[in-house]
DNA sequence: GCTATGC
DNA sequence: GCATAGCAACGCGTG
DNA sequence: CACGCG
């Protein structure tokens, strides 16, 4: 991965005279330190509260704020936010690496007003690596955040990015994209039994194709599925295959599935968003948490999770952690190899009329 | 969350 | 010292 | 062309 050989360890150094506290220093013996590897981290090794400086990766970061609830009703604080990322850093960072980002923002916590953030601030250390990335017809450019490492990643967490939205393209190869994402956006945030229904359908298609979708929660009121792809083809090119998988869909259950552009034309039914494949087009990240009620957290899922009774409220910052203990990352083939979408276009022409 | 500004 | 404001815009489909 | 959308 990194390369690094400084891996998870981290050494908590006191800021402005705080006292010296007995658990400071837990799990810093040289003996006792857990390797790094795709598990789950161990808890950040430092208090929970104030400023406190740690070096990651050979890179010292100040944490601040550290009590600042940011999920008051939950009590969840910018510690718990920071200390989730950094337990599943090697489970989130495979799916972020090369990747620019929207960072979706809540300095004043989960229920307060947020901003989106694509373009690295003046004040951005210099280790956090950019790419600067110029736009189609206007020559201007933006210097996009790309997070490869676990100290990039609790720098985030510390700027109060609650969840990461990766593209969908990843370097160097940012003009075809490795993934083909269906968007399931119910219109109605209560129909999650519809959604359910719909992903089902999908599936049925990508079946039909010998295509393996991978699903997760959005975290919030809809499923995504992801399609690995081999990154030969243009956005355009897989828009137009993610639009086929969605008219196959709807051709199935039009009662359920709209692909209108127009809100106020959708009527009550699920948007099958395929327009989300487009250059710069964004969704949270797996294992992205999201700024909602119980902290829910975009996750994959395995088939046979999706049926009926699913809850995507049941997945959340403080349940994750286990999850991955016992399924680890089910996502991994999302991101290894991917399909020839050429054949599977020809495949799904000769289907569609 | 952080910086830049204007009072 | 205090109060603010900015922090994404753009590619695409449709009318 | 201007919208609306995410
Ligand atoms: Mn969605
Ligand atoms: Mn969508």
């Amino acid at each position: 991965m990194s390369g690094k050989r400084h891996g998870w360890q981290a050494e908590a150094m006191r800021h402005h005279g705080e006292k010296p506290r007995a658990d400071d220093a837990r799990g810093a013996g040289p003996g006792e330190r857990p390797h790094r590897g795709p598990g789950l981290l161990p808890p950040l090794p430092v208090p929970g509260r104030g400023t406190q400086l740690i070096s990651l990766d050979g890179r010292v970061l100040t944490l601040t704020n550290l009590d600042k609830p940011i999920w008051p009703r939950e009590g969840y604080t910018k510690f718990d936010l920071i200390n989730y990322y950094f337990r599943v850093s090697g489970f989130i960072l495979p799916h972020l690496a090369g990747r620019p980002l929207s960072l979706k923002r809540y300095p004043n916590g989960a229920g307060a007003p947020f901003f989106f953030q694509k373009r690295a601030a003046p004040e951005t250390p210099a280790w956090i690596r950019t790419r600067r990335i110029k736009h189609a017809d206007t020559g201007e450019s933006i210097d996009y955040i790309i997070c490869d490492d676990v100290s990039t990643l609790l720098y985030l967490a510390n700027l109060a990015c609650i969840s990461q939205n990766p593209w969908l393209s990843a370097l160097p190869e940012l003009d075809r994209p490795d993934i083909l994402a269906l968007d399931l956006d119910p219109s109605d945030p209560d129909d999650f039994e519809g959604c359910i229904q719909v992903a089902l359908l999908v599936k049925r298609q990508l079946d039909r194709f010998g295509i393996t979708g991978y699903p997760k929660t959005s975290g919030a009121t809809g499923l995504h599925v992801y399609l690995p792809i081999r990154p030969a083809y243009t956005y355009g090119q897989c828009r137009q295959f993610a639009k086929i998988i969605a008219l196959l869909c709807r051709e199935e259950r039009p009662d359920l599935i709209t692909l209108e552009s127009s809100v106020s034309r959708r009527g009550g039914k699920l948007y099958l968003d395929y327009m989300q494949n487009v250059k710069g087009k964004t969704l949270a990240s797996v294992y992205s948490v999201r700024a909602r009620t119980g902290a829910p957290v975009s996750t994959p899922l395995k088939w046979d999770e999706v049926q009926p009774g699913l809850r995507p409220a049941d997945f959340t910052m403080e349940n994750t952690p286990a999850r991955l203990t016992a399924a680890g990352d089910l996502f991994a083939g999302a991101l290894a190899g991917g399909h020839d979408l050429m054949r599977a276009v020809t495949r799904a022409e000769r289907m569609l009329s």
